[in-house]
DNA sequence: AACTATTTGTTCGTATGTATG
DNA sequence: GCATACATACGAACAAATAGT
């Protein structure tokens, strides 16, 4: 008997973004195309243009789409990339509901992978790239407004592995770990020493997966842990 | 001489979104706080109504903050959660941004860590909950509607890592597995006899992480495989 | 350069729904 | 039941951006 229907009195502009989120998802709407225009919906979904407004707004903000205005403006359907995990991670650690810790775990936990992974898939351009990378890191060693220089072995790997979610995860704890340790500025050269990337792009450009995940792993090994304390000591001494 | 500043002219509800949105990285609103009223948010930021509730609701599509009605109502800064990553892939996927491929390398990849790191940290609760998941997997195992039993067993792992990412991550590339491969039904128990789980579970209740991890990829491997061949005859047939 | 058409951005006034005390 | 405080919704109007004529 009281199988009743549980009315759901779903606020109006959540229904139309629903709505709109699926006709995307069903491909009703593909990449580049339009939205129809506010009028347009308004007589569709027979709601106010407040309700319209705060539906797409919700696109937007979801990063569905992107909202141009003019003549030809509108809400155009975004080539979504993976960088909305990257800016999820992103969010989840400025909002302290992510650890350092578990940054760097995770770091150790995926790029030995992507390592192995961009072993597998490596052409002679990426090999190049490697080298190129890795020469002008020793090059530029002295100056240290070039730390970033010494991130490129990790991005060209990231992009290597061919696999887009690994190598955006991996990218974005990247990021993540540069933008804090930027902070403290430790003493890269002692706590990053030159050449430790050369047995990792070896190993890649050999193909031999084996040694490039071995390779990654003790290089992140004795580099994230020195990272863990010099940022553990910063912490304690900031509160 | 080309170093003038670029008048922005942002747009209104961007502007008060953004300034929200710092207030809660910086703190100045913690989890549970109250954002001012529309009343007074209108008062401070000198806009309309309007652009405060576009701003509000960007915030709450972002998973900021939860929208309440009534007297005691307003926005409320929300428990950020690791959902954010999961809801994310979720979208790219079904945009088919991700093939079904990355999503099964990507666990190949993450849920041996995974395992390898709820060995490290297995305690009585974490092992009592692995062998009532496992028996209750084999005594359900020829109803087909209880799917959903055998993976009990990666989302404990998940959950007992540690690591609420990588857990997260894990979480989120078993669900759309699951959601994927429900369309074309395969023989689950051929695709997934009993007591695959079985050496996984004893190692980490042994806490012996190498065996963990090596249990974990074995099944995978073999799983994941049979899956990708099932998956990959489905999509042909149906193209 | 000026005009026009279209579309989003912003504002205001008003009314309604919802939860608390 | 009533008052209050808040979000939700509607509609009309004007402002601003943009493309085409």
């Amino acid at each position: 008997m009281s199988s009743f229907k549980p009315i759901k009195q779903k606020k109006a502009s959540e229904e139309v973004f629903e709505q709109l989120r699926l006709a995307i998802f069903d491909g009703k709407f593909v990449v580049g195309d339009k939205l129809p225009s506010e009028r347009e919906l308004i007589e569709s979904f027979q709601v106010s243009r407040t309700v319209v407004r705060e539906a797409v707004k919700g696109l937007e903000a979801s990063g569905l789409v992107q909202i141009k205005q003019g003549a030809t403006g509108g809400a155009f359907v975004k080539e979504m990339n993976f960088e909305v995990v990257s800016s999820a991670c992103h969010d989840l650690f400025f909002l302290g509901r992510m650890s350092f810790d578990e940054i760097c775990e995770t770091r150790f936990v995926i790029e030995p992978q992507v390592a192995r992974l961009a072993a597998r898939h490596c052409t002679p351009e990426i090999a190049e790239q490697l080298l190129a990378a890795e020469a002008e890191e020793a090059e530029v060693l002295q100056y240290p407004e070039t730390v970033h220089a010494r991130q490129k072995v990790h991005v060209i790997l990231a992009d290597a592995c061919e696999n887009r979610l690994l190598g955006a995860m991996a990218k974005s704890m990247l990021d993540l770990v540069s933008n804090i340790t930027f902070k403290f500025e430790p003493d890269t050269n002692e706590i990053h020493p030159p050449g430790l990337h050369k047995r990792i792009v070896e190993a890649v450009i050999a193909r031999d997966e084996d040694a490039a995940e071995a390779a990654m792993k003790e290089h992140l090994g004795t580099f994230l842990e020195l990272l863990q304390n010099v940022e553990n000591d910063y912490r304690k001494s900031n509160s």
